[in-house]
DNA sequence: AAGCCGGGGGA
DNA sequence: TCCCCAGGCTT
């Protein structure tokens, strides 16, 4: 980390617009309430993974009502975590969720971790959740990566369209930015994350809304196209092995016992008979790839949720 | 460093 | 159609 030193005046006004302009369009996500827990705010933050907050939203009311604690969600099937997550995408994390309260209601006493390394050492919370949960659970002051800072950093500081590959260099970029004050260290962390959900966003920047287009060095350079960030390209989802796991999944979650595995390769091919050909592997290798991440357990010759 | 992992919203 | 989304884990 080396020498904190003192924002100048060009990331002072940044920060201090960003604040302002948050206090009055943030969004009004529920597990921004003052009362919310500790813990509520780390089932928002897994759940929030490569996903829209919007589409979080009932998912985590819901949460929230039938396992407010760690506990209560630990003394659960993970199954049942599982199927709560419904179609939220990326089960795994379910069961995830599900593996750290586990794990903070024997090792943590039911309390959720203040400390980054505490966290990082929880399944499924990796450099970007234990952040969030330390600074928007507990008011620590550290900086907050996500892809949304990350793109506003690449365009206000930068002058880039988009930002590169993740580095440590982007946890310096927010810091230089970070406000001393502890309060305004955290509201700067959410509205960073803000302003690059609703406004500087990827595809189509609303810069006639941006309260800090003034200071953009993007904006001030013209909007230069920069080459786009290298993300890896995702595979076409239709025909992919994540959809035939997702088919599984589906007919699991619905069942009320446990199923036939020959209904659930069925399950896996549905569809798939649309005149081209493909790969009549997919159905088992998708089920057992389930298998091999415990999102489906063989039971008597019949499969069923962990 | 690269690949993999769901599903839906928006252009 | 393609790109993107409050990422993290495995190899």
């Amino acid at each position: 980390m080396g020498n904190v030193r003192e924002p100048d005046a060009k990331q002072v006004a940044m920060s201090g617009a960003l604040i302002d302009w948050f206090g009055h369009a943030a969004r009004d996500l529920p597990w921004r309430a003052p009362e919310t827990s500790a813990w509520g705010i780390l089932v928002s933050e897994f759940m929030s993974q490569q996903t829209q907050v919007e589409r979080v939203i009932p998912h985590w009311l819901e949460w929230m009502e039938r396992w407010p604690t760690p506990s209560a969600l630990a003394a659960d099937e993970p199954g049942e975590a599982v199927r709560a997550w419904k179609r939220l995408g990326y089960p795994r994390r379910a069961l995830w969720l599900h593996r750290a309260a586990v794990e903070i209601a024997e090792r943590h006493g039911d309390e959720v971790p203040a400390d980054v390394d505490a966290l990082l050492a929880l399944t499924g919370i990796g450099p970007y959740t234990a952040r969030a949960v330390a600074v928007f659970a507990f008011g620590d002051t550290h900086p907050v990566v996500d892809t949304n800072t990350r793109r506003v950093i690449a365009r206000a500081v930068h002058g880039k369209a988009a930002a590169g590959m993740p580095a440590a260099r982007d946890l310096d970029d927010m810091t230089a930015l970070l406000p001393g004050e502890r309060e305004a260290a955290a509201v700067f962390n959410a509205a960073a994350m803000e302003l690059g959900a609703t406004v500087c966003t990827a595809r189509a920047p609303k810069c006639g809304d941006c309260p800090i287009a003034e200071l953009c060095e993007w904006r001030g350079a013209g909007y230069p196209e920069n080459a786009p960030a290298k993300r890896p390209k995702q595979a076409s989802f239709e025909g992919s092995d994540r959809q035939a796991r997702g088919k599984i999944m589906h007919l699991l979650r619905a069942a009320t016992a446990a199923v036939d595995p020959v209904a659930a390769l069925e399950a896996a091919a549905e569809g798939s008979s649309g005149g081209t050909t493909r790969d009549a592997t997919q159905p088992q290798r998708a089920l057992d790839s389930l298998i091999a991440d415990g999102l489906v357990v063989e039971f008597e010759g019949r499969l069923r949720l962990p």
